[in-house]
DNA sequence: GTCTATATAATGATAGAC
DNA sequence: GTCTATCATTATATAGAC
């Protein structure tokens, strides 16, 4: 029974979020994403109410898994190992499950501060990073701090990363935990 | 004698630079640059052949200020001092002058993709941090060299930076330096 | 849940007068 | 060097049949 699938809301986000990352979102046609799936752009109105709530529901599911990494790290004991596990658990979020995503964010700001998605996610990177931000809060920790997770997800920047520099996970980690260790 | 100014192709550079950067370059319209200039579309068609041209134009301007920020540097003893002045050049030039591009460049990757000025760029920033690189070329320094540029740029990024809590100069530009630092 | 058909509104770009 | 007027295209979104 081709024609009457129930996932097909779930298949919308996923080739959504493909295309957005590769063109960005506003040479991203609903048309596009219709044809990928073989259905027409009125299917796509059923499923989600405006092109924009696609990238609501998307950017939603993002914030869920950083709220989960955020709470099992705060109910951790704040030792090296816990700082270790929790960058580890962060790249493996920015590079696999989420990396397309991460991408797509990071390279759509306008839009997405448009859509009122920004501050959110700002807010909960920033959580992260008092996560691993050692004790003290001196401005210069504090930024060792944020390059510390910068550093796991450098990849998906073009400029200053690139696909073919992505240093190896574990260079990343290496250097992420020097960044975050109180004394160098 | 308003109506036949000469300088209207660089109001027009540094009108669409601001639009593009705040909303995104799919976002405006040429309307809106006209518009803010008090001219009509149709004068912007005689500066420039078409809109992805504006955009070549700033990205020529930025590409000439590394280049001589990389021949300067190249020309100079290899002292932790020419590092140093380097870096400095480099948060001066990403920071003030260019500081509108970098952001318009970072949060519009797709478009300048497609636009093929991405890799360009890449290539002259990559030219940069093998400048400031060390000497050794392992992937934990080489991240290092590029983390300690990412630093310096940081405030541009509203997901691991933002303009709220971009670190001072002088304290990314410290941090900078401990990043290319022979032994940490 | 998916389709056809259409309404509505911008946009990038051009022609030609002044 | 700037204007008026217009074209062609494309996009998001909706109405209503099946």
């Amino acid at each position: 029974m081709a024609g009457r699938r129930s996932d097909t809301r779930e298949r919308i986000q996923q080739v959504a979020l493909e295309l957005f990352a590769e063109h960005g979102y506003e040479k991203t046609s609903l048309r596009e994403i219709a044809e990928r799936l073989e259905v027409t752009k009125a299917a796509l109105y059923y499923h989600f109410k405006t092109k924009e709530d696609i990238v609501h529901s998307l950017v939603e599911k993002l914030v869920g898994a950083f709220d989960e990494l955020l709470h099992w790290g705060s109910a951790q004991p704040r030792t090296h190992e816990t700082t270790e596990e929790v960058l580890r658990r962060f790249s493996s979020l920015v590079n696999d499950e989420y990396g397309s995503e991460m991408q797509f964010i990071q390279q759509n700001v306008p839009t997405l501060k448009k859509f009122g998605v920004m501050m959110p996610l700002g807010q909960k990177v920033r959580e992260l990073f008092q996560l691993v931000g050692a004790e003290g809060d001196d401005p210069a920790t504090e930024l060792k701090a944020r390059l510390a997770l910068v550093a796991l997800v450098l990849g998906i920047n073009p400029m200053f990363g690139g696909p073919e520099a992505a240093p190896p996970p574990e260079v990343a980690l290496k250097v992420a935990l020097e960044l975050v260790a109180p004394r160098p």
